[in-house]
RNA sequence: GGAGUCGGCCGGACAGUCGCUAUCGCGGGUGCUCGAAUUUUCCGUGAUGGGAGUUCGGGGCCGCGAUGGAGGAAAGUCCGGGCUCCGCAGGGCAGAGUGCCAGGUAACGCCUGGGGGGCGUGAGCCCACGGAAAGUGCCGCAGAAAAUAUACCGCCUAAGCAGUUCGCUGCCGGUAAGGGUGAAAUGGUGCGGUAAGAGCGCACCGCGCAGCUGGCAACAGGUGUGGCAGGGUAAACCCCACUCGGAGCAAGACCAAAUAGGAAUCCCAUGGUGCGGCCCGUACCGGAUUCGGGUAGGUCGCUUGAGGUGUGUGGUGACACACAUCCCAGAUGAAUGACUGUUCUUGACAGAACCCGGCUUACAGGCCGACUCCUUUU
């Protein structure tokens, strides 16, 4: 299996998996436009989960585009993800331009990587 | 050349790399699952039994390869159908909708053709376009009066009465021509007529009625006749004609763990516990197998269809028929993308969710065809 593939054992499928990270999640990063929720999994690497309000994007070609963008990016960044649980949420005013999301996200993700290696926390 | 009308079409392109998804093919890759076989083997009971392995086949998963993968509006969810489930003897009422005529269609509130009215020089465009002498309601402001009519400014003084300076004045009246108000004032124009006037009379126009001609019809034309009914509003109630059962793919169908409870059959023990002093009796308590209901979850429904394309025939046309040919998304935490490069005209509105036919709304830019008006040149 190549690091770079999303198949369907990197996607958050079920809705018990998403209610776990929303009732315990360890560490969030926030930016003014979106939320990113996390914990670790027991699982052998790093799961997507994707939350794009009607609400906060209100058309849906916004929405099919804003998934894409942080998809691909998950998926470029994946080998240097902890095994964790990943939630993506949209915040109200998500309709920047694609190229600057795109280049905002790798932050996050290393921002991500260096506070699960800090604290040190794994599952249980 | 300019301005415009109608109809149709396109909705960046190409290459490489990395992904997602469906289908097909290949692969003894598979520690998952189902079924069958088994001369294999292990465990166990009081009894029926329960596993493990091997072989074969199917499915899933994995790998590789090939092919397909959003729209003209996928949108709004405003109409009409198909498809499901529920309901239903028949009829009526209520309710909702439609509303010139004919045709097309599975059906429509859609489309086509025609009629009528309005706008435009024209190509063309627009119309909720049945009934106001069945009844009820409403009609702001202005205006005398907004609907069983009425008389503000006016006009007249013929007839009757009174007065008189014999000019006329007043009363009783007549009238709706003119003015003014309004979106709208009880047909219009002209002539006659009259005291002044008035469909009071006549001509033409309009309107109603009757029959005639053309047309399937809406309607049109012309003939005769009636002096004229009588404001507007029916997207006000209403009347008339026609149409309509309800819910929606979260429809619906199937498979089905774990846990709890239910039913049947078999098995052995005639055992334990409660009632009881004891017997009898009675209630509850095992194991195995099977069955039905049913939750999580999964599968189907799910894309071959009132289908597309081409040709021919019929029709003014919407469309229909015949033949040939093609298969063109099927996701489900929800795919159809990202990056790089080249190029042009620098890319709008916008994302399938059961499927079709319409309507409406949004839309950068571009292409094609037919037609109209104006201008110039030859």
């Amino acid at each position: 299996m190549s690091g770079q593939s999303f198949g369907r054992d990197k996607r958050m499928l079920d809705q018990a998996s998403f209610q776990r990270v929303f009732d315990e999640a360890c560490y969030r990063i926030s930016h003014k436009n979106y939320l990113i929720l996390v914990r670790p999994n027991s699982g052998s690497g790093a799961r997507l989960g994707l939350v794009i309000g009607k609400k906060k994007v209100p058309t849906a070609v916004a929405r099919n585009q804003i998934k894409r963008l942080v998809r691909e990016s998950f998926r470029r960044h994946w080998t240097q993800l902890p095994p964790v649980d990943v939630i993506f949420l949209a915040r109200s005013g998500l309709n920047i331009s694609a190229s600057q999301l795109y280049t905002q996200l790798p932050k996050a993700w290393i921002k991500l990587q260096e506070e699960v290696k800090n604290t040190g926390r794994t599952e249980s």
